[in-house]
DNA sequence: CAGGTACGATACGGTATCGTACGATTCAGT
DNA sequence: ACTGAATCGTACGATACCGTATCGTACCTG
């Protein structure tokens, strides 16, 4: 039955992660090519060459492979080493979310899943928690940055991603100007003229 | 022959201004409720009662109709008061792009343009000016600002449009705090710690 | 009121996509 | 080598669209 988790105590049927394998990756090839819509259940049986029958025994639907595909590819930020200072901390942040614009598979990625929870609530499963980690990381490092006396004690999560990260994503969705490091530290300067204490 | 402007001297059989606007009114409805997908021909025939072929003696295909509604409801950008002095100039402009992302008409527009540009580059005729207009106003204003001191010269207004708009649309598309009026004063004074002189 | 124009209703061919079914085939593990 | 599971290939039914065609009707304009 589709839809379980593979239990990775057992070594798993080398059949069935090539299958896996093969239909994720044609998924996000299409997905990155042509979008949400591209990621047809006819499309991805042509490109990974795996039948149809296969992968309907894998996923439920197709929206399930959509899902599989973008999770598959989805951004992930690291917690930043906590020997670096606050501020370098928060540059680094910012840049990955820069670089993760710059690669055209999380790029993709990113869209289509901030754009795609607008258009259809039916998938709602979309990284929910994606979010909540990198809040998480963001905050973790702002707290220590206020104990050092950096920051601005009082701030709010969301309003310092929403200023610390809207801008890149403004510009990688508009394509108004390069979402690059540039701007994620002139970004981070920004933030800093505001949330900070200038004692950084 | 579909696609010409209609002339606007002549007055118009009423007709005709009656079918365009009970399709665009429901290719709108059609568009909020569902985004792009959902406007289809056929949910317009039948949203609007009007015949499928009448429609297609107005536009000459689907995608026009679409594009006809995003127009319709597409987001503009007035030119503030210049008797207002720069920094509340901002903050209208920025509280009324918080005001779009607010109006699900507006909302949904300005979220469809967006994603439709990254699926479907096939379609170009996506409000490229529209952008420009937006710019060209910020401009205006940050120049009227650089004259009277407030604001530092020598700034680049692409970026000084992200890190005023990317906020709120962040918050918006998100959906991870409300994007309205507080948000919008909040990012104006985020903005004018950084760009400001200090003198404003 | 007469003629032209826009509209309505409906049917149709064509394409794309989904998800299912089923027998044949290959392959992994014992 | 044997057995069962995974895969293949393909055909199929069911929708949902698109865009065209036809023809009769309603309505605006001169």
């Amino acid at each position: 039955m589709p839809g379980e988790l593979p239990s990775v105590d057992i070594a798993e049927d080398p059949r069935i992660s090539r299958t896996r394998r093969a239909v994720l990756d044609a998924a996000v090839e299409l997905l990155v090519e042509g979008g949400a819509d591209a990621v047809t259940i006819d499309a991805v049986v042509a490109r990974s060459k795996v039948a149809k029958s296969t992968i309907y025994r894998h996923w439920d639907t197709r929206d399930d492979v959509l899902l599989a595909a973008l999770h598959a590819c989805g951004p992930d930020l690291e917690d930043p080493d906590p020997a670096l200072g606050t501020v370098e901390a928060l540059r680094r942040i910012v840049r990955s979310v820069a670089e993760m614009t710059s690669d055209p598979v999380t790029a993709r990625a990113i869209s289509t899943i901030l754009l795609l929870r607008l258009e259809r609530p039916s998938l709602q499963g979309l990284e929910p928690d994606l979010e909540k980690d990198q809040i998480k990381v963001l905050r973790r490092v702002l707290d220590r940055g206020v104990e050092e006396g950096v920051i601005r004690p009082g701030y709010d999560v969301q309003q310092a991603s929403a200023h610390l990260v809207g801008p890149l994503i403004f510009a990688h969705i508009t394509g108004s100007l390069p979402s690059d490091e540039a701007l994620a530290d002139q970004t981070v300067e920004v933030f800093l003229a505001y949330y900070g204490t200038g004692r950084g």
